[in-house]
DNA sequence: ATGAAAGCGCTAACAC
DNA sequence: GTGTTAGCGCTTTCAT
């Protein structure tokens, strides 16, 4: 707004037009204490008439609590995560909690720099989905005695309140669907090695296959983006014996894989089947719809709040570990292996 | 993090270790007055010491500014918000401001709630995407005296900064590429009316059919979420003489029409173009890649960013209007028009 | 039930 | 250059 930049209303202000002290008007406004009703009235009407809002900085530093909550995440114009905190955001609003939300951008140093800030603006409680996760650059050190809980990666970590998915769950019932189609020369498309939710994804494609007696699970490491995602799975795909599904495991390999495909010529699922990693809007919109493992946000959100806020009333309980179950979404991307398509190389046929 | 919960080190506590002032201590920290060498490495020695962090909040307090701005945004699960919100995190970050990050879920009155919250917080600044933009229901009466930036929407309240798209210029370019592709039944999917870019897509929509001597220019009104999208364009879609090109208005028009197109058994670009308004990751990797007007996130990011330095820095100039071009991405889900496809009931034959 | 006063942690004046 | 002091706006004893 322009102009009329009329200096806020302060407490003291208030009291002096209603002919009250200061300590009345705080008492009125938290409710805490009983104010006679005509006072009552007169504080309620000074405080419209200067419209009063009261400085909740000054509060904040005098009660040592902020009502507010730091929030930091790789990226959050990937979907997940913007779900995620959309899921947190609504969680926090009907507690009277804000927000700071910021992004690491994948890098451990701004993740670090970030949560500093987060502390030194006193926020009540972190909820964080950290870069990486080996123990000397997890965010121990930065943030002190701050409740909090770690979402997503990094649940490895000791110490701390974590949330994620059931992820081994996930990726273990994802490439079962595949193998039951039929498939047997499953690509796992990883992102970074050393995530620890990646890992176990990865760790439960293993098993899959394993109990399913394939002996060659293939897992490359694609990285964060869609376009080293794409890059990656693009030389696998153009092997001679090529594989028939191609599993992602997470949603910037899921894009990065379907642009594979299409780059390649070739189309899915007809030439090759794809299983994604998260589910999204669009997802169901263009066809050929593509089948994913759908992990809950809300419950996923739920879980992050309903810890937090059991840590903020009492620091000292033993941390927990929740895991949230996927659902498989098998939709159109994924299909019955047909005999006729592509080279055969092996001895399958 | 679990128990450790010492409570945090002051400046005076930090000051005493020295044995310096507590003023001394945050000359160091904040490098407005020098400090001889040897003090002053005895000051970040305690500090190191206490694992001290100064707090923000009472620095705020005293200093007047808070180095926080808030934003407020419809939905932040739509890529356009989350990937504003992602450009404006990144400025900010960099001038070493911190996001509060809202979100009023398309409801006045969230919004107000939210911006209450905000201002209340002592942001410096406000970054908003109004959800309804008629005066009455505008935050004018909730901001005061915050330097504040409207985006997207509400360009049309008079007394603030805005940046907004070039709502017109970019419908415009849309519905020519249309008609230069042979198109004349093209349907316009609005979304809400009253919405101030809204009406401004909607008219260049309409002045590109009039220029181009098309008297029949049909707009629907499809709401703001995806699926009442999809209804309102479905029924448009069922109708004996179906356009044969849907111009979508907005992120979640685009998706519903998709949805419709596919829903009625339809195909684009054989059976219906269709012209989508924002750019999405997934728009270039699913076939076909869908023809978008992108609106350059970057640059709308930036134009905020600058526009409300400005007003941080002198609150009484005369507020400015930025528009940013939009681009045009001529992919494949747009199509010249073939004779043979569909009923012709039209005169045009 | 209400008023007075102290103090949360920090910084900006002002002394020295 | 460094120490001292006051006070940002609020809440919370402690008197009354």
């Amino acid at each position: 707004m322009v102009g009329g930049a009329n200096k806020a209303a302060t407490i003291r202000e208030v009291a002096a037009l209603a002919g009250v002290a200061p300590g009345t008007v705080s008492n009125v406004l938290t409710g805490k204490k009983l104010v006679a009703e005509p006072l009552r009235k007169a504080v309620l009407d000074a405080i419209a008439q200067l419209d009063y809002r009261p400085n909740h900085l000054a509060s904040s530093l005098r009660f040592g609590r902020t009502k507010s909550i730091g929030i930091v995440v790789p990226d959050m114009t990937n979907p997940f995560f913007s779900g995620l905190v959309r899921e947190l955001e609504l969680k926090a609003a009907k507690s009277g909690f804000q927000i700071l939300l910021m992004s690491s951008y994948e890098e451990a140093a701004e993740e670090r720099e970030r949560i500093r800030a987060l502390v030194s603006r006193q926020v009540d409680g972190l909820i964080i989905s950290p870069s990486r996760d080996s123990i000397e650059t997890s965010p121990h050190s930065a943030i002190s005695g701050i409740p909090t809980v770690l979402v997503d990666r990094a649940f490895a970590v000791e110490g701390f309140d974590t949330v994620s998915a059931d992820n081994e769950q996930a990726t273990l019932m994802g490439a079962r669907h595949l193998i039951e189609l039929g498939h047997k020369r499953i690509t796992f498309l990883a992102t970074a090695p050393g995530l620890a939710n990646m890992e176990e994804r990865v760790s439960g494609y293993r098993k899959a296959m394993q109990d399913a007696g394939v002996s060659d699970a293939n897992v490359v490491y694609g990285g964060l983006s869609i376009e080293s995602c794409r890059s990656a799975i693009e030389q696998e795909l153009r092997r001679a014996g090529r594989p028939t599904a191609v599993f992602a495991s997470a949603y910037v390999a899921t894009l990065g894989a379907a642009k594979a495909i299409r780059a390649l010529d070739l189309a899915f699922p007809q030439d090759v089947s794809l299983l994604g990693f998260d589910d999204s809007d669009w997802m169901t919109v263009l066809r050929p719809y593509v089948s994913t493992i759908e992990q809950p946000l809300d419950e996923l959100g739920h879980a992050c709040w309903e810890l937090l806020q059991r840590r903020m009333k009492k620091m000292d309980v033993p941390p927990v570990h929740r895991r949230i179950a996927c659902t498989l979404r098998a939709r159109e991307s994924t299909r019955r292996i047909r005999r006729k398509s592509g080279p055969r190389s092996r001895s399958e046929v």
